[in-house]
DNA sequence: ACATTAATCGTCAGCTTGACGAGAAGCAAT
DNA sequence: ATTGCTTCTCGTCAAGCTGACGATTAATGT
């Protein structure tokens, strides 16, 4: 384009990073691969790639989500987390970061990428202080999002197989916020919250006990009032 | 840096764009610049600038925000929003625009900028048809942004000047969500949610009638529970 | 048959919200 | 000074939601 003319206008590299969460064996985990090539050769990081040029942000992240995943028809929420741009950040110079926030059910492991050596679930926590650049910081805030929505809108459904069970749902909850939930009460929340789920067709008793229905992600966006994680109060003091 | 090395790997302009809202006059305005150079010379956009080398984004949209508003000790909150890339939404080339979004209390009309022609407050309604660029669905992004906010953070105290009445902070929601609310109820809200406000000293008539207490932003960062606009209910049907 | 497990329904007290009454404390005009 | 008007602030009450928890239902394993 005509940009290169301006000699006045700084260029930088945009990449796109993933922080893919899934909850696995009833631990938050996210997608972390073992970087093949340098810079930080041999650490893991979150997957990740250059956004080409013609390549719109959010297909970029889609292309790195199918190909780190190794799924071509992968469904998974996928939304716009923020954007890192600190001098610094990466080695090779100035690369400005948008980072995704993908929620996936719980996958078969994913085959290595084209630029990955190894790909993997790892839980949030171990993962805290082993990723390179400044994933670290990238992973946290993707992981406070998580949580935060999973108060205001439906997409605990998003970590989950469709068609799934109440509890299995409610494992969510507990999961990825630490907590346990009563599931009666969790229960009458879900069901009576107009497009929260809709009942499915069958049950099963995959989780044991008596046969639970079936659900689906219902058409709600926003959940209204909220879930509200018990012991959190906002105020310092 | 070494980037250049790297034949393959694209490189583009990373702007900051700031969508700077305020409650002026009881409607919700966001400051506009008429544009003073190409692209789209003579046109309405929300101020903004391209990063500049060894520049944080933050430092980047606050350098912007002092200079657009023309206050150097400027104090407004300001959290970045979204990061727009699409491929030719600027007709200069690949430019890389991280929003901004910026809240601050009723300000003196600012002076005019350094690239900008004009710069004045304009109701984000009228505003929408005549923007730049992406502006239009930046804005459109930052006042929904605003809209939810308003109700699980203390964030309306920044729409005020401090201190300020409780009847300030409900004009804030009445005028954001463009709702009205009850007095009484909003009154027992606000003072009765832990880290909401503060009592601050002194009271006003600035607003008539009765004297009223005056307060400062609390130390919360979250409502829990939230502020609830009534008559939303986030299912289809 | 019986224990075990988990799903689902029901009850009840306590808290929050929405609707609205009522008094308090200023200002302006008479 | 008194009246009227405005706005702030406190109270009341019913309805709805939440947390705690009892009880029933329907599978599986022994």
């Amino acid at each position: 384009m005509s940009l290169d003319m301006k000699q006045d206008i700084p260029l930088a590299a945009v990449a796109v990073d993933l922080a893919i969460l899934t909850v696995r064996e009833d631990s938050l985990m996210a997608l972390a691969i073992r970087r093949g090539i340098p810079p930080f050769k041999g650490k893991w990081a979150l997957p990740g790639g250059f956004v080409l040029p013609e390549e719109d942000l959010t297909a970029a992240a889609r292309r790195e989500l199918a190909e780190e995943t190794g799924l071509a028809d992968f469904r998974a929420h996928l939304e716009q987390l923020a954007t890192y741009g600190t001098p610094g950040r990466d080695p090779r110079g100035r690369v400005v970061s948008v980072a995704y926030l993908a929620l996936a059910p719980d996958l078969p492991l994913p085959s290595a990428g084209s630029d990955a050596a190894a790909a993997r679930w790892m839980p949030v926590d171990d993962l805290a202080g082993k990723l390179a650049f400044d994933h670290p910081a990238i992973l946290a805030d993707a992981v406070e999002r998580a949580r935060a929505k999973l108060e205001y809108t439906p997409l605990a459904a998003a970590f989950c197989a469709d068609p799934f069970t109440i509890a299995e749902l409610r494992n969510v909850y507990e999961v990825v916020w630490g907590v346990e939930l009563d599931p009666r009460n969790f229960h009458r929340k879900v069901t009576t919250t107009r497009g929260f789920v809709v009942p499915a067709d069958g049950t099963t008793t995959r989780d044991g006990g008596r046969p639970a229905q079936l659900y689906s992600a219902g058409p709600a966006d926003v959940l209204r009032p909220p879930l509200m994680r018990t012991g959190v109060t906002g105020a310092d003091r």
